[in-house]
This record gives C-alpha cells, sequence and structure tokens, in this order.
DNA sequence: AGTGGTAAAGTGGTCTAACCACTAGGCCAC
DNA sequence: GTGGCCTAGTGGTTAGACCACTTTACCACT
C-alpha cells in the first residue's frame, strides 16, 4: 500500500475533525442513564421506578427496548422488578456486586476513599496470587510470563499500554495460581482498572519500574521462592498507595 | 386462631404434598438454559448461538422473552451479541466474573478444585479483612458484631441458619474494613456461599466452634490487635481445608 | 371476628407482526 | 485497488394488544 495524501495514521494520532457516533444499542444507553441515577440517588433504595409504560415514554422508547434495560440492572442487583407492582431500587452498597465498580469510579464524589479501596485491595490479592503462583506456576505460565516481559521491552515509552500488560501479566499469574476463583475475580476487575489505566499509572511508577519488578517476581516464582515473590509484589503493588496517601499506622506484617 | 385439622406447620416441615409452581419470567428460565448449555459445553467459545428467530422458536418463545434473556447473558459476559451477525459464545474463563461461580458450583464436574479454589480464597480475603477491621473498626461496627454474636447463642442447633449469619459477621467485618471493594466482593460471592452453605457447613465445623471463633475474632478487633485478629480468621478459615484436602507443601507464613 | 369471593385499578409479562439497520459476500464499474 | 451496489441473513426497534399478578375495597357468608 503506497502512502497517500490522508491524515497519518502513525504515532500518537491527534485528535480527528469529528464526533465518533454512538451505535449502542438503545437498552445499552437506558442502562447508563438508569444506572447513573441510581448511583446518583435520584432513585433512592426502596423506591419503585416509574411504571415502565411510563417511564418508556419519557425515555421516548418503547417498553421492549426499556425491558431489556430493566434485565441488565437487575442482574446487576441495582434493581428488583416485581410483578404487579414495579421495579424496586435497592441498595447498591450491600446487593451490587464488583461489577459496578467501575461506574462508582465514574460517578460517586469521594473517590479517595474508592480508590484507596481498590488499591489496598489489589495489594492484597495481587500478593496472595503470586504467593500461590509461586507454589504451583507449571512450565507454560512461566513461558507465558517470560513472553509478557518481552513485548513489555517494546513498550517503555507507552505507559498505557504498559498498564494493560501489567495487568496481563497478573492475569497469567492467576491461572498460574491454579486458583480459578481469583482468576474469575480478575475478568471481575478487569474493566475497572483498564478504563481507569491512566489515574493508575500515576500511581504505579514508570514503565521500567514496572517491568523490573515484573522480572524479579518472575525470577522468583520461576525459582519457586514463595515468600521472596509475595515480598516483591507486596512492596511493587503499595508504591502507589504510598505515593498519594499518608502512611497510615500500619501493623501489617504479611511478609 | 384456633388449631385446625392440617398439616402442623410447626418444626422441620415435612415434604408437602404438592409441587412448588415455578413462577419466574419466561427470560429467567431461557438464561438458566442456555447459561448450562454453554458453562456444559453445548455451544463453545467462538461458536455463534442459533439465530434470534431460530432459537426463539426451539424454545416455544417469542423474541422478546428470548432477547431479555440475552441481555442477562450478555451482562454476565457469556456472549456478546453482534448487529447484523448474531450472538458469539464467549470463554466464561477468562471474562466471565465472580457471580458466574454459583453456576459453577451447580454444573461443572471436577468441583475438588472450585472447591478448593473458594476455600483458598475464602481464607485469604477473610484473613486480610480482619486484620483491616481490627486496625479501623468503629463503635458502631462492634455494637453490629456483638449483636450477632448474641443472636449467634440461639442457633446452636442450627447450622444452616449459623452458617448465613457466619457470612453475616464477616460482612459486617467488611463494613469494619472500611474497604468499599472488600465490600461489593463480598456482594458478589454471597449467593454463591448461601447456597452451598450446606455445602461449606460440612467443612466449617460445629456452631459452637464457630461461635467461638467467632467470639475470639471480636475480641481480638476489640482490641485492636490486627496480628492476632488476622492469625485467628486464618486459623478458622482454614480448619475445613485442612480437614478435607491433603494439606499441601505450605511455605505461607502470614502471621 | 374471621373467612373467602368479587371486582376494579394499576403494573409487569408475553405475544404478534411488521419494519429498520447492520454485516458479509459477490459482482461490477471505474 | 477502490467504491458502489445488490442480496441474504441476522440483530434492533416499533406498535398495539392481551394476559397475569398485586393491592385495595367491598361484600357475603359463617
Amino acid at each position: 500500500m503506497r502512502d497517500r495524501p490522508t491524515t497519518p495514521s502513525s504515532a500518537p494520532a491527534a485528535q480527528p475533525p469529528v464526533q465518533p457516533i454512538d451505535k449502542r444499542r438503545l437498552s445499552e444507553r437506558i442502562v447508563d442513564q438508569l444506572r447513573t441515577g441510581i448511583l446518583a440517588g435520584t432513585w433512592k433504595p426502596g423506591e419503585f421506578l416509574p411504571p415502565e409504560r411510563e417511564l418508556s415514554q419519557q425515555l421516548g422508547v418503547t417498553r421492549v427496548s426499556l425491558r431489556e434495560a430493566l434485565r441488565v440492572l437487575e442482574r446487576e442487583d441495582l434493581i428488583e422488578t416485581r410483578h404487579g407492582e414495579g421495579s424496586l431500587v435497592k441498595d447498591f452498597m450491600t446487593g451490587a456486586g464488583l461489577q459496578i465498580l467501575k461506574y462508582l469510579f465514574e460517578t460517586e464524589l469521594p473517590q479517595a476513599e474508592i480508590l484507596r479501596s481498590a488499591l489496598e485491595f489489589r495489594a492484597l490479592v495481587g500478593t496472595e496470587l503470586v504467593r500461590l503462583a509461586a507454589d504451583r506456576a507449571r512450565p507454560a505460565h512461566l513461558d507465558a510470563l517470560t513472553r509478557i516481559l518481552d513485548e513489555e521491552a517494546g513498550l517503555l515509552d507507552d505507559h498505557a499500554a504498559m498498564q494493560r500488560k501489567d495487568f496481563e501479566f497478573f492475569e497469567t499469574l492467576a491461572d498460574a495460581s491454579g486458583n480459578i476463583v481469583i482468576r474469575l475475580l480478575l475478568n471481575s476487575v478487569r474493566q475497572t482498572y483498564l478504563d481507569n489505566a491512566g489515574m493508575f499509572a500515576l500511581l504505579t511508577g514508570e514503565p521500567r519500574e514496572i517491568r523490573r519488578y515484573h522480572r524479579d517476581i518472575l525470577a522468583a516464582v520461576r525459582a519457586r521462592k514463595g515468600v521472596r515473590a509475595a515480598r516483591l509484589a507486596r512492596e511493587y503493588m503499595t508504591l502507589g498507595m504510598e505515593r498519594f496517601f499518608e502512611r497510615e499506622p500500619d501493623e501489617n506484617q504479611t511478609a
């Protein structure tokens, strides 16, 4: 393919002159709108959403599209639809699962608490996951980890890409840990992590630093040094927290 | 209300002579059927489900009901519906979140691995959750925990009820931990845990033993002895594993 | 007082049938 | 090559009708 007089497509693309078009289903956009309303408190737990006929008319869609949206919100445990009564708004804090974390990042106000929780949780799971991986990793896992490390070598200038690789690295470790629940857990938080990769990037250090830790962790895992691997993982995942939060009185003695 | 010549309703009810009627929505039953098929491999990742028109006819329902079901499966990351193409079955092991754990317990064959993963994960999170709770629990949390312990006193003969209280106890500790992500995580696994309470009951010991641990953990949390509380929690949550699995070479030194 | 039948209003659940929108593949004109 | 166009297959959306459930109130028995 020869060069042509068009917008250069290589390198970090500048913003194009047109707006992308929202091609999502109506039901998806309805879900977004209603979920935002619920998380923001427009409808409070214990209240009912407007009747389907009314709500669909307000939204300018048919009941069919609205109802597809309601099924999704129900699966997210944000509402409970009752035949003959209506759609009851539930308390997401005691009902909704990890999937909604992504939306809390987008909407909830006291972000600091949410971010702290997320980093703390990441450190907690990451540490144990690595410990297990060191016990149980099989050659195929080690190969996969090595390959990721190789690929990272070419991404030392692309902070965002490195962040994605970081997640992939720990996903592979989760595979190696032989714990299917942890594997599913990472699936649950993947979207949250990738959507906020930029924010996490500010906390997790430079690409070179990330890769250095990955390298050391892999070495420890390969050598089956579970304690050392876990200590490295904890150190790595605590970097960001130390950078952004006053170090709390911390009596942890995990290593 | 006087006594009447009808089936006694007190005490553990014997099985009634009639079958309960499935009042769930069509879409829910469709979801069950399709999800089972996907997890069992009837349709494999990369394949497309039959076209909506065809599938709805096979199921004996309209596209409307089928499509509500598809939205749920899509939210569970088991399928991806593409306009103009069809509904693609995805690999649940790399896509689906913790919500599906419940169904893996019901359908997947190598249950031992899943059960081991669940117990291992429970121990891991439970331990750290207690550690955090000891650091941060506030009076209101301690009161709630005390109340639960009181209620447990009346349930020492009801293994199943005790199991539910156990979950409630740790949910409250999650509140006390001040970590919203862990709180949401417990929501994600609640259904799995309660639906399989019987199975876990076999592993977690007698009600009296459970309560004794709860009491000791609460005492340590109240005294802000994070290390001791965590050690107790780990011990408690490891009991079941030791009972059912050969103790693996374990290099953990978490306490 | 308690029980059960009935009716009405409001709301969710399901169906029918048609039409719109997107994707992929093949063909063709430029 | 590129773009236009057609066609077949599939999902997306609409409109309106009707069924089923819940709540409330009223009423008729016992």
